[in-house]
DNA sequence: CGGTTAAACGGATAGCCCATCCGCTTCAAT
DNA sequence: ATTGAAGCGGATGGGCTATCCGTTTAACCG
């Protein structure tokens, strides 16, 4: 049973599709796959026997930076300041967003296209889920808050950073400050003075 | 100069399409004007001379909405206790977007269709910001934290709890969990222990 | 009450984007 | 070199936006 004959301008076309995607999610331009084909330089079809939606690509295309946050949480996880670590976490996932468009709509879709989408989500779910547990456990995290609210809240939060500023000159810094300001409110309640 | 004949079909017309249109934002399905027009029993055109485009019919839709937190707003504005005037607003902010899902698009866009529209926000930021100062120098509420901020820190709170549940039936617990969060960091900040 | 006029109407239509389908091409294994 | 399947490409249908213009109709007037 040996499955796969892989074909070698198959691959290179793939290549060259993300790359196009990459360049246009960076300059902030909506992904239309009969305009990636084009640039490209490959028909339509092609583009759509790679990614059946324009979701499916954008999903290829965010998951080095669902990689790269998944690295830094494994890291965050063996740091033995339980709030340091869930913060920088935090703050790490908001800045990824604001660097990189693909982000914020892949974290924020209910559902995926790609398994490897899913797999990576469920895995920062469970990072997430870890440090907010240490965080709470050690009593610096007040206790009315989920492992999944973080990733919503975290979206808000870049969503709220790009509500502010249509210019994403100062969007981390604005981003951060949000962040900031929740993370205060994050930790156990002041008395209610 | 006596400038406008007034038309009586035209009026009923438009008030047709905005009904319509009121019925779909309500049952959350997005404003397609064709599917507008045949649904109020008016021909297309009719539609896009009321309304120039989508976005339009929906300032439209939000207006009443708007208004309503302008008034609620400059009650808030006779409350005495700083801190509860400022969050009690922003709380129906955060309820009213919840409960209608024509104004958080309105509210996040950062230009405008209508001069209605823009009016209304004028005067929401105004009172956010009248609200804010007041709580600023009672010293209730952190100073790094600006007039303009408001908008997006609310529109970000409802985008958050519309990310954490696809069904509307809990968002509005969830929303006032994620405000109720952000307050308190929004107040003054506590010790960096 | 009939005439006149401009406002309003409506739908055919052009343009754009998504997505599919299928005949042709190209790779790779033999 | 042969062959068959994997891959290619673009013509094409379907849906939505928005416009344009010939027709209808309400309002005003004599």
């Amino acid at each position: 049973m040996a499955t796969a004959r892989q074909r070698t301008d198959a691959a290179r076309n793939r290549e060259r599709i993300v790359a196009v995607a990459r360049g246009l999610v960076d300059e902030g331009t909506p992904l239309q796959l009969n305009d990636v084909a084009r640039r490209a330089g490959v028909g339509v079809g092609t583009v759509y026997r790679h990614f059946p939606t324009a979701e499916a690509l954008l999903e290829t295309v965010a998951t080095t930076c669902l990689e790269d946050l998944v690295e830094h949480g494994e890291q965050a996880l063996t740091d033995t300041d339980t709030r340091r670590a869930l913060e920088g976490f935090l703050i790490r996932t908001v800045e990824a967003q604001v660097a990189d468009a693909s982000l914020s709509p892949v974290a924020a879709a209910p559902t995926d296209t790609l398994p490897r989408t899913t797999e990576l989500k469920r895995s920062l779910l469970e990072i997430g889920s870890t440090l907010l547990d240490r965080a709470r456990r050690a009593g610096v995290v007040r206790p009315d808050l989920a492992a999944t609210d973080l990733v919503p809240l975290m979206c808000g939060i870049a969503y709220a950073a790009q509500v502010h500023s249509g210019a994403p000159t100062d969007r981390a810094a604005t981003a951060r400050r949000y962040l900031t300001t929740l993370l205060d409110g994050l930790r156990t309640p002041a008395p209610p003075g």
